[in-house]
DNA sequence: CATAGCCTGTTGTGATCACAAATGGATCAG
DNA sequence: CTGATCCATTTGTGATCACAACAGGCTATG
């Protein structure tokens, strides 16, 4: 198998991108655990590809800080000092009020309704204890109202920052022993309704930072 | 030349390594024009390395918005829209104005000093226009104001954008006719001096968007 | 029994090759 | 002279290989 003879269905994207997009997911959703390493020849056996287009997924996820290279060339998933998550959470909180800012006046009934369908699936999976079923509908919740803010430079900004905190999320969210109610969620969608910038604002920057706080302070 | 056989002596860094600093350095100086293609080869052959390694620079560039990659898969350095400017100058502002405020109680008198030597280089390069010499001093102006902040992950970010606006501030600081001297650097200075917050974040805003509102205005 | 040295298997790096797609210019028809 | 068509060249992609550095365990020695 793996001849050099490549099919003419390519599946519109390239092996790398594809390699690329699945480790760049699950580690955005947390499903690796801080410090866990990585070999380029085992992502190629997983995904049954050679070394080279391992190699270019691993460096462009290296590059946008989700990856960890140490100077002998090993890669793993970083391990965050304090210091580093906390001026993440900063960056969220900078990056994120600004693009709910921005989303306000354009968020119709439409968009309010499917983040509350957002938030009935964030509560089911904080029930459920699923960690990473809860840090995807969590991000898929702030990814649906930023979108509305037509900034995509912006966003791409913001999901870099959600991609460097991946695997510390999953460290934090996996010691909750509360079930926590996705109360902030909710202050944002009341915000939203009324048309209540400032209360946005505050409600944004508190969703985004109190749980990181709790692990870094 | 060029056989698989490696000397011991690496200088320290890899290959790719040196190819992807002297490129990113390149656009971020607005040494390249906007839309100028690049190819994997001509880049081997100036570098003395095979595709390999100028490969992984590439993409890393990519990934970081400096380069664009067609959807054949040809690389060029960026045009951006207009919509897309204005966003990166929003972006500029958001995380400089930031930064700086978070230089501002560190901000000692030697600090200033170099940036008031830097500025002198700055007015230097306006009055020879030299285009790439000025956005050169401009960013060591501003990178050395950041330093202070003590915030590497948020400084990253910043120097990100510069990247994405490399090329078109080239063509920005071409078409610049006036030789206009650095009035915000001396206002930036002068709040640093004056240990005036709001003042400082006031003058770094409009540093960072008065050139690129023009461009994209 | 502890520790230092070696040694083998593993890993990243970069070069080279084969292949498919795209590009760009030359040629020919209108 | 203008336009489309065709072909040779260029280009990106991915596989494979050789090599050096590294890691971990094993052995031998004090």
């Amino acid at each position: 198998m793996s001849l050099p003879s490549r099919s003419t269905s390519e599946g519109l994207s390239s092996a790398h991108d594809r390699v690329y997009r699945t480790l760049r997911t699950r580690i955005m959703h947390g499903e690796i655990a801080p410090g866990e390493a990585l070999t380029l020849r085992g992502i190629g056996r997983e995904f049954d590809v050679s070394m080279t287009p391992a190699r270019e997924a691993v460096r462009r996820l290296v590059a946008e800080g989700a990856l960890f290279l140490s100077s002998s060339g090993r890669v793993s998933t970083p391990e965050l000092s304090n210091e580093r998550i906390e001026e993440l959470a900063a960056l969220r909180s900078l990056l994120e009020v600004e693009l709910s800012s921005r989303a306000l006046p354009r968020a119709h009934m439409a968009l309010i309704d499917r983040l509350q369908a957002i938030n009935v699936t964030v509560a089911e999976m904080v029930s459920k204890r699923d960690a990473v079923g809860y840090i995807r509908a969590n991000l898929e919740f702030h990814r649906t109202l930023y979108l509305r803010a037509q900034a995509p430079a912006m966003l791409a900004m913001a999901e870099t920052v959600w991609l460097q905190l991946g695997p510390t999320m999953r460290a934090l969210y996996g010691r909750l022993r509360r079930t926590e109610p996705p109360h902030n969620h909710k202050l944002i969608i009341a915000a939203l309704k009324a048309g209540d910038e400032p209360g946005l604002r505050l409600a944004v920057r508190s969703d985004v930072t109190q749980g990181l706080r709790l692990l870094a302070g």
